[in-house]
DNA sequence: CCTCTATTTAACCAACCAGTTAATTAACCT
DNA sequence: AGGTTAATTAACTGGTTGGTTAAATAGAGG
């Protein structure tokens, strides 16, 4: 597998279990436990998806007692956004019609948005 | 492997090859060929993955005689920022002190930008 | 028709992934 | 110290990935 930081991000993110639970940080912090719970699947198995999304970069854990609680961290996001915004002719609506953005740009910024 | 659409083009794009391909294509069609030329790899390798993008739906083929050329599809780059926007206050910069958006929107959508 | 170019398919290989169960570590609480 | 709860590690499995080389297919053009 490829261990640049942009591809761990995209395949730790290639696996609905490891979205469902980055939806779930989003949230707010929560325990291996809690992570665990939705899913029809053993703690180890969970434990290895939050390996993986910790290799990532996506989350990180901090000590409390016997709980090990997981949040997210923005920077991989950053850099996902990132890499989109290269491609935005290609996702964001306004844009979708090439000649209308090429007309928009040539009004020289007039009435944006 | 996951089949959903966002998994497939997650993992497409978990890889820097195709990410370099993905970008080449952005330019503009390209044969197989030109498309390979810049890796040191073997075509079926470069064939192999444009499967993986064809199949996410990232890029499509047309038949032009024995050349097929791929192209972009914008459908799955749209789906990709649809995900992001969930997670737009961990990526955007103006939103990474959730305080100052907090009083942001206090402001009832007063100086934005 | 023959050949050249473009590309795919087949068969194989080593490494990796996502899951399992069983055993282990870690910390808290009497 | 002993027990309970939280979580990880170990060992194993079947299926997938990313690459290889060799053979096959498809169309263009003499």
């Amino acid at each position: 597998m490829s261990t640049d930081r942009l591809s761990l991000a995209f395949s730790a993110l290639a696996d609905p279990t490891r979205r469902a639970i980055v939806a779930r940080l989003a949230l707010g912090e929560a325990t291996v436990s809690e992570l665990a719970a939705p899913f029809d699947m053993s703690m180890p198995a969970v434990s290895k998806h939050l390996r993986v999304l910790e290799r990532s970069g996506l989350i990180e854990q901090s000590q409390e007692a016997q709980f090990r609680p997981r949040r997210l961290r923005p920077e991989p996001f950053r850099e996902l956004a990132g890499w989109m915004e290269e491609y935005r002719r290609f996702w964001d609506a306004k844009l979708d019609d090439l000649d209308a953005y090429l007309k928009e740009i040539q009004k020289e910024d007039g009435d944006e948005r």
